[in-house]
RNA sequence: GCCGCGGUGGUGGAAUGGUAUACACGCAGGACUUAAAAUCCUGUGGUUGAAUAAACCUUGUGGGUUCGAGUCCCACUCGCGGCACCA
């Protein structure tokens, strides 16, 4: 009676090897908008360590909705590439000796092998690399496209330099001050740098961040990142020791015009001091000093020094556009000179920084901002002024005081009336600012796409035609870091230039930044073989946008706002229709070690997903890893729980082989009941990504099946099978066939395959089962009885009468327990919810 | 400092305002076995109790709303995450 033992490796190995040849999981023919279903796991980078449990956590999680949405009839497209270029394969092959693409490649095969192994559905025929050149001439596309439409171009300025890696990073590659990759502390140094101009999207990428379904955290951060804030720019005129006064003005950002009357000071930063040094200005030594201390100094210095503020008096003066008060300018390093204009009016009675400021070098104080409750009742007045005195800092909005024709106004309406005024005057603008910066894509190393500019024999910017793109990377180059771009002492990569554009002329050897090539892949999996486009305007309106992309938190501030940025420059360019690529967009958690540490071999608890699946088989690790907890969430592995879904798929294995328990003339009628309400809940936990409750289901289910005298007949077992597919597609098709008579040898000897495969149908080209509502509902309902909000008694009672106020609170008022607790009292409420329980007060 | 999220058995975790602790792990006892492993069965939040009698307590702490709160509100606390001299 017991079948064969539950031998994962052989299955296994078998059913991917059929599905590969019967080319199962291609992208289907018909698509259309409305059957499409379009998932989208992160683009891996391929690292030399192999595959890591999280990987697998992606891959699964997105192959049961890939296969759960393909039986419930989408035409699904399902893919997989590879993010191959950047910083670690170069390193490596540095240290090696060896060409990154020889290791790239490499660590792509074994990626591939491990991914297959796990039994993913994906399309492989639609596989990219981002280091191939069919694919990188389309990043270089992409780069041109932004040049033409101004949105690239080159700039001086401080940017981040990683010591380590010898090469500058965008802000978002920036950690703690420190470099993402190789946590090397960064410097701060000037550059010609290309830049794409993602701030003029500012805007669209943040109110569009209300249109997607993105987990909300998401939103809040992308948004924090943009850092979009309305305010007023407003223009001081100064006095110049000197200089006729009003021959010069400064600009200041400010977020609360409404204090304006409270400015006692203007505080320039060390950059727009050093920019009027730049033009002439006779300042003090002590200025110049300290204007040349504060630019030596990094960012993260200045900021070490938060709370000690220094500064340095100009002896110049501003004079308030607001009632022509001179004020004394200075110039403070707390003034960033990235932020706003580098420059800021100082109110210290309403806001920290410039209270701190204030203290330390005795500049006057003056309140006009009073806390609302101020301006209604004369009791409050007091505690609210002893709450804004000079001494405490009053910052948010209130009401106007010592503010001329404004007082008495709140600060909202004061912001708005001020700005009317000031701009019919013409010494202030409305003016938004944002947090978000442009995003520096050049980086002076080997293994990235070339950036398809040339410059002329007067150093004169040239884009690459088109035609000749791909700008390929050349084979021959020493990648030795220098600091000097790898590219700039390749012959073969300088090469032809002068031929093809005039003599001196060279090309630019800055490499892109690798987020460039994630920011436009998934339009690749559309059409990847197209060598005339990135992608055809057929496939983009069949397919776009992605309906469903999974991938880390760590991406939240880098790659989903550059693919965001991508698709919008796109939209705008007339090739698409649709301005954000991900609809509905995930993130899954965390796996940590046993020991609840993040795996790292430091810690020696990594966990290696081939190892699992080599030892308890792919089914065991895709329910596994599903099971331990919410997607999202972060867990930690548990090696005992891994051998629990192992005991659990052999149970089922081996009650399908027992052909009392699933080949029965009919099911049992407790088992049908829970086999109809197990399809209804693992179809909605499905549908949500409920994952781990809808195994429990499943397990719930097989415990009552293993029960004496429970079984199921041919059909219902089919259909718990279809059910457990998405899951553990193996196991599940290898139990299918062998019921129905497709396989009459499980092995599948060569001259046997032709004709078993005739009659093959895949469990996972079935229809997903549905259920029978009047099975789903039960004969008998357990009514909770409480006695003042304390659960008493639970009685059985029939379906019907449960609905019934009079009948249910009868019955249950005969029932013994019951009496006793209302003995002898009055019931002065009686709560009835229908189906489920009665309350009474008493 | 500001913003956000969370705190449920020994552990991972379940619970549209309606039986808190589903499911799993672990543990304990039992069956099978010469024995062990595997498998199966039973039990398992805490306190009192001989008890599979009964009672009380229990979702970080304290209050509130409600017939009824893990779930809603307020305060506190601890932990995690994001941002941070952003004007």
């Amino acid at each position: 009676m017991k079948g064969n033992s539950y031998d994962h490796k052989k299955i296994e190995s078998k059913w991917q090897k059929i599905w590969e040849e019967q080319k199962l999981y291609q992208t289907p023919e018909g698509v259309t908008q409305k059957n499409k279903f379009y998932i989208l796991p992160q683009l891996p980078y391929p690292s030399g360590e192999g595959l890591h449990v999280g990987h697998a956590e992606v891959y699964t999680a997105c192959d049961i909705y890939a296969r759960f949405q393909r039986m419930n009839g989408k035409k699904v497209l399902q893919v997989i590439g590879w993010d191959a270029f950047g910083l670690p394969a170069e390193n490596f092959a540095i240290k090696n000796n060896v060409h990154p693409r020889i290791n790239t490649n490499k660590a792509i095969d074994n990626f591939r092998n491990q991914i297959k192994s796990l039994g993913i559905s994906v399309d492989w025929s639609r596989e990219v690399g981002s280091h191939n050149p069919d694919y990188y001439k389309w990043t270089q596309w992409f780069f041109l496209l932004f040049y033409e439409r101004g949105l690239a171009y080159r700039k001086k300025q401080k940017v981040n330099w990683c010591p380590s890696c010898k090469t500058v990073l965008a802000n978002e590659q920036v950690v703690d001050g420190k470099c993402e990759r190789c946590a090397t502390e960064i410097e701060q140094r000037e550059m010609e740098q290309w830049y794409l101009k993602i701030t003029e999207y500012a805007d669209r990428l943040y109110d569009d961040l209300d249109k997607i379904d993105w987990p909300k955290e998401t939103i809040r951060r992308q948004k924090e990142w943009i850092g979009k804030k309305k305010g007023a720019e407003i223009t001081f005129n100064l006095s110049v020791p000197g200089q006729k006064e009003g021959k010069h003005g400064v600009n200041v950002f400010t977020t609360r015009l409404d204090t304006i009357f409270g400015v006692t000071f203007v505080t320039v930063s060390p950059e727009v001091a050093k920019k009027w040094l730049d033009v002439g200005w006779q300042a003090t030594d002590e200025v110049k000093k300290y204007v040349e201390d504060s630019l030596s100094r990094t960012d993260k210095e200045r900021m070490a020094g938060a709370g000690d503020k220094t500064g340095v008096f100009t002896e110049v003066y501003a004079i308030n556009p607001v009632n022509q008060e001179k004020v004394p300018v200075w110039v403070a390093d707390y003034v960033l000179g990235d932020v706003g204009t580098g420059a800021v009016m100082g109110v210290p009675a309403h806001d920290e920084r410039d209270f701190e400021f204030a203290k330390k070098y005795n500049l006057p104080i003056k309140v006009v901002v009073m806390p609302f409750m101020a301006s209604k009742n004369e009791k409050n007045y007091q505690d609210a002024m002893n709450r804004i005195t000079t001494e405490k800092v009053f910052t948010e909005d209130g009401v106007l005081v010592n503010s001329g024709n404004y007082d008495g106004l709140p600060s909202e309406e004061a912001r708005k009336k001020i700005l009317d005024d000031a701009q019919k005057d013409n010494w202030a603008t409305e003016k938004t600012t944002y947090h978000l910066h442009d995003w520096s894509v050049s980086r002076q190393r080997f293994w990235g796409a070339p950036i398809p500019m040339v410059y002329d024999d007067r150093g004169k910017l040239h884009p690459v035609k088109k035609e000749d793109l791909p700008v390929i990377l050349p084979e021959d180059v020493d990648f030795k870091p220098t600091g000097q771009s790898p590219l700039t002492y390749s012959d073969l990569f300088q090469k032809g230039v002068e031929e093809k554009y005039g003599k001196g002329w060279k090309r630019e050897v800055d490499t892109l930044d690798t987020f460039m090539c994630s920011s436009w892949y998934y339009y690749r999996y559309l059409d990847p073989h197209n060598d005339q486009a990135f992608a055809s305007e057929e496939a983009l309106k069949k397919w776009m946008p992605v309906d469903f992309y999974l991938g880390g938190v760590e991406h939240v501030n880098g790659h989903l706002l550059y693919a965001r940025f991508f698709t919008k420059v796109l939209y705008d360019a007339g090739y698409i229709n649709f301005d954000e690529p991900f609809s509905v967009h995930r993130h899954q958690g965390t796996i940590l070690g046993p020991d609840n540490h993040r795996m790292s071999k430091r810690w020696g608890n990594v966990i290696n997903p081939t190892d699992v699946v080599e030892k308890y088989g792919a089914d065991t690790a895709r329910v596994y890893e599903m099971f331990m907890g919410p997607l999202e969430q972060d867990k930690s592995w548990n090696d005992n729980a891994v051998q629990g879904v192992r005991r659990f798929l052999v149970r089922i294995w081996n009650l399908v082989q027992d052909e009392k328990k699933s080949l029965a003339d009919t099911s049992s009628e407790t088992l049908q009941r829970l086999l109809h309400k197990t399809v209804q809940i693992v179809s909605d936990d499905t549908k949500n990504l409920k994952y781990n409750t809808a195994i429990a289901r499943f397990m719930e289910f097989t415990n009552l099946w293993m029960r004496q005298g429970e079984q199921l007949s041919k059909d219902d077992t089919k259909t718990f099978l279809k059910l457990l597919a998405p899951y553990a597609p193996h196991m599940t098709e290898e139990l299918y066939q062998k019921i129905k008579g497709s396989l009459a040898k499980p092995d599948l000897a060569p001259r046997e395959k032709d004709q078993v495969i005739k009659e093959y149908k895949s469990i996972h080209l079935e229809s997903w089962p549905s259920y029978d509502e009047k099975l789903i509902q039960e004969d008998n309902v357990t009514i909770v009885v409480q006695v003042n909000g304390k659960v008493r008694q639970t009685l059985d009672v029939r379906h019907q009468t449960a609905e019934n106020k009079v009948e249910v609170i009868a019955l249950v008022q005969q029932d013994e327990k019951v009496k006793k607790y209302l003995e002898g009292k009055q019931i002065k409420q009686e709560i009835f919810v229908p189906g489920k329980l009665v309350n009474f007060v008493v």
